[in-house]
DNA sequence: CATTAATTTGTTGTATAAACAAACTAATTA
DNA sequence: TAATTAGTTTGTTTATACAACAAATTAATG
């Protein structure tokens, strides 16, 4: 059956009860190893009401107790924490030539990955083949996999999860919830999600960022540019479920030309493509053996023609940034992609140009930093899917 | 005291039953006439919880009780409507040289406006008479205005009442909520916020289109460009109480000189200065009768070259309004300001433009719309600043 | 044309759920 | 043993749900 967000129209207690369950399996999440005292304070929540709610998060076996010994004085606290090892979701990050398949613990943290070729031209077979490996992967388990993730370049329907159109995968109205709980009545929750989005509810939901952000963008740069906007917690969808094509948002006026038809869009001055061409420019040379990843090698070892491409990009990208800035106002971006393994090149040209451009004198404080995941953003934002229906699954509308 | 926002970080009762209450409320503000079955059936709430709740509304005086007469069978449903000429607001639109004062009924009914002279040198002299002349307005009531709202041109920290920065009026950290309520106790709200955003708000809260939305961008387009960024029914107020600053993002990489120090903002490409600037060129005079009120009249009655000028910025608002469609994808865009006027020459020319350069031949469905407030928007929206304090006095934090 | 049935609205009285408050037990240090 | 902090227990409060009922109205019927 499908499920999605529970649209909250009005509170009863067993609403109630749920929002603040919800409060308080977060609070865990986020603060753990936490005590019920604690919760109380900062949820306001009185202590006999979080005894009460934590008793029944045990009894699901999403919270796990641990007697803690380090107070001064007083009873010692029982620390509380998200119980690993025993909830398990899939997530699928499907990209044009690879498809990446993992069973994730709802912690974030991966425990088995493989790598397949996308089958693009057939969904209704490559999907369930998915599956089967998921399945195979997870099946020495008891518990089935109930929730499965899945990221995809490309603008999709989340609420339905349907892919409405992806140019990589050449898909176009492709119903993927029903193709898998077709074949799999087992998967209660399938989640689809645009690759950029998912990467940024990963960052949202799993991130490990010092000042944890509840508005921001995720920037995925890499051949083309995609972001995902995230605003007061959540993921903005957009109308037709296109919000965040930075990409092709126009930075120079009458400029080259985009694969999209139009002219000087971000992604032509900014993307891994643009820094290759720039650095194919400087040498004069079309090396077809260098590709992204080898450049940035090539920069971080001191290369200057490589080094002056990826300056290059930065410098648009800060361009880019400034835009943002102006017109959302982030409290950070977050920049995710391979560009990322040169941080110390391009950082210090991004923030100038930002500077430069952006903040007009004014004082802002944008944090502008690298992506704290530590795996495929696209494929633990498969994950995140899952793992927030888990945490808070509903939304208040007012 | 100041007040603002309560941020509910848990569900108790009592909080559940103000919710309820809000609800309620709203449902009656956005659907009146309306009984209390309707609103049981529309909110999930039991009848009888809906028949305590409005009881309650009714000795507030917040709501008014009407027979109706026009169902087919069975009993008469009692229509309920937002009470009017029992509780007012006071609003206050200060713009660089006029100031708008008004009585607005909670119902955004206008109800007494007056115009002064801005004297921005001495804030701690002005806003306080601009004070006394609303009580003044207001003195043939019995009650006193417990709210004021005002919007500024500037950077407005909304939750602190206070203005950031307005190169307008020349000021630079002003607490215009404590000079209001310093002398006069009597003010429970003050709330101050951008003109942009408030005029935002306005067309939220008080705005009459036929198809509401609650993800939309208001375009304000005077002598610059502002916008109020509205998602999930909540301004955006961002990082740095700046987000919507559209007139300064960059259209024309290399482009003209912006008063802001950069160059090619959109602002000096389809503002009413942007305007003037076509019109003049095209006239090769430099006519200073003419303003942009006078210019929309002889556009609108024919003047080829003043048709042009409004063309051609129409086309360049076409080109930032794509932009707009591609990063945010709103539901809608509604645009304010004196060339609303002339909506029938520019938009043909914003729909071409967007069509052409924002859709991509993918199916979107972005409505474009002139402003549906009757009054100065930013002056609605002080009002609207304090009647959605009433109708919602909270926010859900999750 | 009076009467009855059917329908819909809104109220009342009771039950239930959940949070709160305060007292209490438990565990720990000084 | 006193002080302190953690977590539980018991009874109270609040607010919603439920279900029966009263009220008001139209349509049908003899």
């Amino acid at each position: 059956m499908k499920k999605r967000y529970n649209q909250i129209t009005s509170i009863n207690p067993k609403v109630g009860r749920n929002i603040n369950r919800a409060i308080i399996l977060n609070a865990i999440r986020e603060k753990q190893p936490i005590s019920r005292t604690k919760i109380s304070e900062i949820t306001g929540l009185n202590k006999s009401t979080v005894s009460n709610i934590v008793t029944t998060l045990l009894g699901e076996d999403l919270v796990r107790e641990e007697v803690a010994k380090n107070r001064e004085v007083g009873r010692n606290p029982v620390d509380l924490s998200i119980k690993r090892e025993k909830n398990f979701v899939g997530a699928i990050y499907i990209d044009s030539v690879d498809t990446m398949l993992a069973i994730v613990d709802i912690d974030g943290t991966i425990v088995k990955k493989v790598t397949v070729k996308t089958e693009s031209a057939n969904p209704r077979t490559f999907i369930p083949a998915c599956l089967d490996t998921l399945k195979k992967m997870h099946s020495n388990h008891t518990t089935f996999l109930k929730q499965i993730g899945i990221s995809i370049a490309g603008i999709v329907d989340s609420a339905h999860s349907r892919v409405v159109y992806s140019s990589n995968l050449g898909w176009q109205d492709i119903d993927v919830g029903s193709i898998i709980q077709e074949n799999n009545p087992e998967i209660e929750i399938v989640t689809v999600e645009n690759d950029a989005k998912a990467s940024a509810l990963a960052e949202l939901v799993l991130g490990r960022h010092k000042i944890p952000s509840s508005n921001f963008i995720f920037l995925s740069i890499g051949p083309g540019i995609g972001a995902g906007i995230v605003i007061d917690n959540h993921i903005l969808s957009g109308n037709s479920h296109a919000a965040g094509e930075y990409g092709h948002m126009t930075l120079v006026e009458g400029g080259e030309p985009c694969t999209c038809g139009n002219k000087g869009c971000w992604e032509v001055y900014a993307s891994d493509r643009a820094t290759m061409r720039y650095f194919s420019r400087l040498t004069s040379q079309r090396d077809s053996n260098v590709d992204t990843e080898s450049l940035i090698d090539r920069a971080l070892e001191g290369d200057k023609n490589a080094v002056e491409a990826f300056r290059k990009s930065a410098e648009y990208l800060g361009l880019g940034i400034a835009g943002i800035i102006r017109t959302i106002d982030p409290q950070s971006i977050i920049i995710g992609g391979s560009i990322v393994r040169a941080w110390k090149i391009i950082y210090p040209v991004i923030m100038d140009t930002v500077y430069q451009r952006g903040f007009f004198g004014k004082q802002r404080n944008t944090l502008i930093l690298p992506t704290s995941l530590t795996d495929s953003p696209p494929l633990l934002g498969a994950a995140a899917l899952s793992i927030r229906k888990i945490f808070t699954d509903y939304r208040i509308v007012l």
